[in-house]
RNA sequence: GCCCCCAUAGCUCAGUGGAUAGAGCGUUGGCCUCCGGAGCCAGAGACCCGCGUUCGAGUCGCGGUGGGGGCACCA
């Protein structure tokens, strides 16, 4: 927003280095100055100073960066846009004009509304495949962090420009389904799926596991299911068919209650075909050596690319008896997925612990010699477990049911409404009840890093209070309401601008349009990092001073031209808040 | 054995090599005459250890310690 006057000084500063055979730096780093409650940029000259030191000059570092600070102060004067300028021990501080600096931000925002933030679409299609619901299980909270985290990763790339394609990939074949129908077959004939379906589902897998581990005999029955199966049995395959939709009914309710989008869903049975064809090519390539039927179909990497040290090790595109596995419908997915769409990126948000898996499979497709292979990529997330560290596993039936979650988390959200806004219409307080209690359930997923372990716990997850979506939720809502008793219910009423204050400003005013300010920079910076944290962070921190504005700064008492600089801001933030919730899928209430 | 991740306040988490390490929960105390108290203000409270790189390290490198995970026919 200031990259003008930035860049004015930044050449003043360069012709007063040059003049004094100072080296320069390729490029000045500027940070705002923190601890100022004013707006300003900063760079420092210690690397300049230390540059000297290396070519011989007798400096001390600190003291010769504090010097060229002061030089470069003179040399600067007073720069067009800017207040006034400091040096101090080693940092050069340039203060903005204050009246300038929040008409800019303020007009910025509400010119722009929704699109505030957003980077220009940069003519880039990337894929991202965020969910892997396997049918024949339980989706339970474990699975939360996948869909919530991807759903958000999809909104922060459109946001930073990308055209996003989102993709499903429901695991609907394999040993598990096997297992599920195996056990269907064998103990549960004919029957049908109670009211509760997916519990049901989930119990019926992890009573499979368990007589499978109870009775090792049992898995050669099993195996040979899996063979009827593989062959097309009309009988396995019409039942297959059929209880295959009793999931998928599952999985539409979960991603309709949770506002999580797909654009294209590839079923892991419809990849199996081209997944085999792959295979087929990697044996007559020799990539891939068959020792089938005593052993299975295996690239050995670390062979291939003459590695010593193991590293990508070897990995098994198919089974003994002939039947595929993860690996060679992950082969020909990747593949399908370059064939139907121009790609820049393919991105994978899958569970951390298959980070090998996904390398094996990267790294198998580059040996055969496919253009896109760096176009891949792997964004890895750690689990949810339960206290204790458990780790949830549907085979051993200790998941909390995503149903259950959202059900007492709404019932929860719904008490709470009730008790705080009790002369809202009950359709109203049904709307915020779910918008509270799904930020309440996204929220915790999308603020930490991927890479941490989440821990899932009852009390947590239904305590709304503190630094969670609530309070960024509740001060768009306070926002709105100040807005709303001034008559503005649209942008187009708000008080013309342009908005110079004709106070001097609160410290939170400031706070708060500095804060709003820097949100377009955080929006690239999260994106190319996939990193939702850096959106909640920002988010929560314009809540904050939201919520310290409101508490200092009175709006519709005051007189006409300090009350008309406070609604524009009001507004301004209320937008930046709700366009931030935006892209993290959580909704922000009118009223709550 | 090889590889990956994590370690910051009692707990859950932030922290772009830079100036004074920030929040929430909990805890102690205070605040509705005021646009919504689902809020605000104040207090106490922290960088796992060692060695290095650097003018400067919570941040980078190496080595430890502790915890979690992955390593051929589960996904």
């Amino acid at each position: 927003m200031f990259d003008r006057e930035r860049l004015t000084a930044e050449a003043l500063i360069r012709a007063y280095l040059a003049e004094n055979g100072i080296p320069a730096p390729d490029e000045f780093l500027w940070v705002p100055v923190p601890f100022s409650g004013e707006w300003g940029i900063s760079t420092s000259f210690f690397a300049v100073a230390a540059q000297e030191a290396r070519g011989g000059k007798k400096v001390v570092v600190p003291q010769r960066a504090a010097e060229i600070a002061e030089g470069a102060r003179d040399a600067l004067g007073e720069p067009e846009g800017f207040a006034r300028t400091e040096a101090v021990r080693g940092y050069l501080n340039l203060y903005f004009d204050t009246a300038e600096y929040s008409r800019r931000v303020i007009d910025a925002v509400l010119e722009e509304g929704e699109a505030f933030g957003r980077a220009p679409g940069r003519g880039e299609r990337v894929m991202v495949e965020y969910s892997q619901p396997n049918t024949h299980k339980p989706i339970h909270v474990g699975h939360l962090r996948n869909m919530i985290l991807g759903a958000a990763v999809c909104n922060l790339l459109e946001a930073a420009g990308w055209d996003v394609v989102r993709a499903n990939y429901p695991g609907d074949t394999g040993l598990h389904v096997i297992k599920w129908m195996w056990n269907y077959m064998r103990n549960h004939p004919g029957e049908q799926p109670p009211e509760d379906r997916i519990r049901w589902l989930g119990d019926l897998y992890a009573e499979a596991n368990r007589l499978l581990e109870e009775d090792p005999e049992l898995e050669a029955e099993m195996r040979a299911l899996f063979k009827r199966w593989d062959a097309g049995d009309p009988e396995v395959m019409d039942l297959w068919r059929r209880t295959r939709e009793w999931s998928i009914e599952g999985f539409n309710q979960a991603y309709d209650a949770l506002d999580i989008p797909f654009d294209v869903y590839y079923w892991q049975s419809e990849v199996e075909e081209a997944g085999k064809k792959v295979v087929q090519e990697l044996i007559e390539r020799g990539l891939a050596v068959d020792e089938r039927p005593e052993g299975s179909v295996v690239v050995h990497l670390d062979d291939l690319l003459g590695l010593e040290k193991e590293t990508y090790r070897a990995i098994v595109v198919l089974r003994s008896d002939g039947t595929s596995l993860y690996a060679t419908w992950d082969l020909g997915l990747a593949i399908r997925k370059f064939a139907e769409y121009d790609l820049a990126r393919s991105i994978y948000v899958v569970d951390v612990r298959q980070s090998l898996h996904l390398q094996q499979v990267f790294k198998t497709l580059e040996l055969m010699g496919y253009s896109w292979t760096d176009k891949l990529y792997h964004l890895p997330y750690e689990i949810v477990n339960l206290p204790g560290n458990v780790t949830m596993a549907s085979r051993e039936g200790t998941v909390v049911l995503l149903e259950d979650l959202l059900r007492e988390a709404f019932e929860r959200a719904r008490e709470i409404v009730d008790e705080k806004n009790p002369e809202l219409e009950a359709a109203v307080k049904d709307e915020v009840a779910r918008a509270v209690s799904l930020g309440a359930i996204k929220y915790p997923m999308l603020s930490r890093e991927n890479t941490r372990i989440a821990t899932f716990d009852w009390k947590q997850a239904l305590d709304f209070n503190g630094q969670a979506a609530l309070y960024i939720q509740y001060a768009a809502v306070r926002a709105n309401s100040i807005l709303s008793k001034a008559g503005l219910r649209r942008a187009e009423e708000l008080p013309e601008g342009p908005t110079i204050p004709a106070h001097e400003l609160h410290a939170s005013e400031i706070e708060l349009i500095d804060l709003i300010s820097r949100v377009p920079a955080e929006i690239v910076r999260a994106a190319e990092e996939f990193k939702t944290l850096h959106i909640t962070n920002s988010a929560y921190e314009i809540a904050r001073a939201f919520s310290d504005f409101y508490n200092h700064c009175p709006v519709l008492s005051e007189a006409a031209d300090v009350r008309d600089f406070r609604l524009r801001l009001v507004a301004a933030a209320r937008q930046v808040l709700v366009n931030l919730l935006g892209i993290l899928g959580i909704e922000a209430p009118e009223v709550m």
